[in-house]
DNA sequence: AAATGGGGCAACCGCGAATGT
DNA sequence: TACATTCGCGGTTGCCCCATT
């Protein structure tokens, strides 16, 4: 639908904010809570959208926010979750606790781009990979964000992955629901949990896929072939290191979509006891 | 000392997703 | 179910600072 219209209205401040509006914004979440962004500026006084003021606050003026340069491991941790994930700045930002996803992406275009150039070069000269297109290459923006990374299975030797689902408190939403994994192109094996539910398994045959799904109405695994055909699953996360490495399809289905909430709560709670943890922490 | 160019970063913009009614 | 509203993400812009000429 459409967007908001706040930034377009008139005699509002926009640029640099100024420390009284700082101030005010501080003292106002302070004193109310973050509550409804568009509303805020005009409770709070300030001449801002609330858009602004979000950006503001999120980027800038929260609490817990981590000043100062970017440590050794910091950057490691980006560096590996960007070849991971992409741009999904919010996503690595999520594993960096103080950072902002804006201040990732700034340290991303300014200093670590360019650090893995040399090396990109030489993969793709040795590996004859495509060079990444520029955005007016693309044609659009939205190019970027629907590349999905494709799984394959290096390693058919790899050892079984153990699985630990725990499920735990979480609010309204009542659904059971299911782990499903495939050690081809079908799913071949499913592991069903409801609430309150902790169980450990280990999956054989060295799974190529996993997919995490509600069940809850019997929409989404009576539907789930049809999901897979129409290519509706979205969030693909992949193992780096393919020794290990199932792909992770964690997402809703037409029928009965997953909220932001359940995206959080299943990334919370499926975790595999190895190298990918890390990277679901979000 | 002044001009200039580049880097870094805060902030803005546009879009789609999520949520509310 | 449809539409409106709000939120959050990622791409981009533009200003400021500093090094270089």
């Amino acid at each position: 639908m459409g967007r908001a219209p706040c930034c377009g209205k008139m005699g509002l401040n926009k640029g640099p904010w100024t420390k009284e509006e700082d101030q005010i914004l501080i003292s106002y979440i302070n004193e109310n809570g973050r509550g409804n962004w568009r509303a805020l500026p005009k409770k709070a006084g300030l001449l801002r959208c609330g858009k602004s003021c979000r950006l503001r606050w999120t980027n800038y003026l929260r609490p817990d926010i981590k000043r100062g340069n970017f440590t050794q491991e910091e950057e490691d941790t980006i560096i590996k979750l960007h070849e991971a994930l992409g741009n999904r700045w919010s996503a690595i930002a999520a594993t960096l606790p103080g950072r902002t996803d804006n201040e990732i992406k700034n340290v991303w275009h300014s200093h670590l781009k360019k650090r893995l150039i040399p090396q990109q070069d030489h993969d793709q000269h040795h590996q004859g990979q495509a060079v990444r297109k520029t955005k007016s290459e693309q044609g659009t923006n939205k190019a970027l964000s629907v590349e999905k990374p494709k799984f394959h299975c290096q390693d058919s030797n790899s050892s079984p992955v153990k699985i630990i689902v725990s499920k735990q408190e979480r609010g309204t939403n009542n659904q059971s629901s299911s782990l499903q994994y495939s050690s081809s192109d079908d799913i071949s094996s499913s592991l069903s949990f409801t609430d309150a539910t902790t169980t450990t398994t280990t999956i054989p045959d060295n799974p190529t896929e996993i997919y995490l799904t509600n069940s809850g109405d019997g929409d989404s695994v009576s539907n789930k072939h049809q999901e897979l055909d129409q290519d509706i699953w979205h969030d693909v996360v992949s193992s780096q290191d393919h020794s290990l490495s199932p792909v992770l399809h964690r997402g809703g289905c037409g029928f009965n979509p997953f909220t932001n909430d359940d995206i959080n709560f299943w990334c919370d709670l499926f975790t595999r006891t190895e190298d990918i943890s890390h990277l679901l922490e979000f």
